[in-house]
DNA sequence: GCTATTTAATTATCGTGATAACCAAATAGG
DNA sequence: CCTATTTGGTTATCACGATAATTAAATAGC
């Protein structure tokens, strides 16, 4: 974009540094968009692949709680709610009474969407992989 | 976040190349976000910016069509349709008949328009130029 | 010159992000 | 203990991106 023709007007001293964030933001977005098309080409997509990860690295356990999903994600925690129920719909996750507090509930894979992780993995590193070398 | 446990696993080589992107996506989604911040505090999105820009930034005139703007952002049509309309309605363009062609309409920067573009554009470099200052 | 295609703009609908406001359960503090 | 606040989850609503389909004007190709 001609964004960067103002960068040498802006006198800020740091045009350089601009123009890299400039073209590192134009980047980010064209990779963005090539992953959601992989995802959704699977009927997922950036979210509900990393709802499936958390869930699946946590350590010790095979579950967590939507306020824990939300903790390590960095989304809104209705729309966290809505993928959920989505991914619930969509036989992916599954939710079990939390014994100890009764207003939660706790998220786990299901074999569907283990499966899943593991089949959507690969390509989704073959993504960017493939991306860096096309943009060299 | 933790997918980057995965990329050791992934067996596909370029593990480096792969920690290094994810962690630009990061990046690059922590800056567009505030970024989102700095215009909507202004009542303006990053698109209607852009939208601004490339018109004012038009060498030989002043005016451009929706579907020149069009191939100069890469957002589709009737988001820019509904992004100009606001516009209009919120006193940053207008709008004029194109004598070559009646379906087509002339985007202009009004006063405004003009004045609010020049009011953005160092708080927009402040903000990308502190974003990269912070993350070192 | 008349039909066929392309192009400019628009409408309808959907996906996916956010905030604000809310309920119910849990916890804290007097 | 009993009220006050915090926390987990949900609902309603909005912003802003997309695609598909439509209308009307312009252009192309017999």
């Amino acid at each position: 974009m001609m964004i960067d023709k103002y960068v040498a007007e802006a006198g800020t001293g740091d045009t350089d540094v601009i123009a890299q964030t400039l073209s590192m933001l134009r980047k980010a977005s064209q990779l963005g968009r090539q992953l959601d098309a992989y995802f959704s080409a699977q009927n997922l997509s950036q979210l509900k692949f990393l709802i499936l990860v958390v869930i699946d690295r946590e350590p010790d356990t095979d579950h967590l709680r939507q306020s824990e999903v939300n903790q390590r994600l960095d989304v809104s925690k209705p729309v966290l709610h809505r993928t959920v129920m989505a991914m619930i719909d969509a036989g992916l996750l599954e939710r079990s009474e939390d014994l100890n507090d009764a207003r939660a509930h706790k998220l786990s894979l299901t074999e569907a969407g283990k499966t899943t992780l593991k089949a959507i993995l690969p390509g989704y590193f073959q993504v960017i992989s493939d991306f860096t070398q096309g943009s060299e």
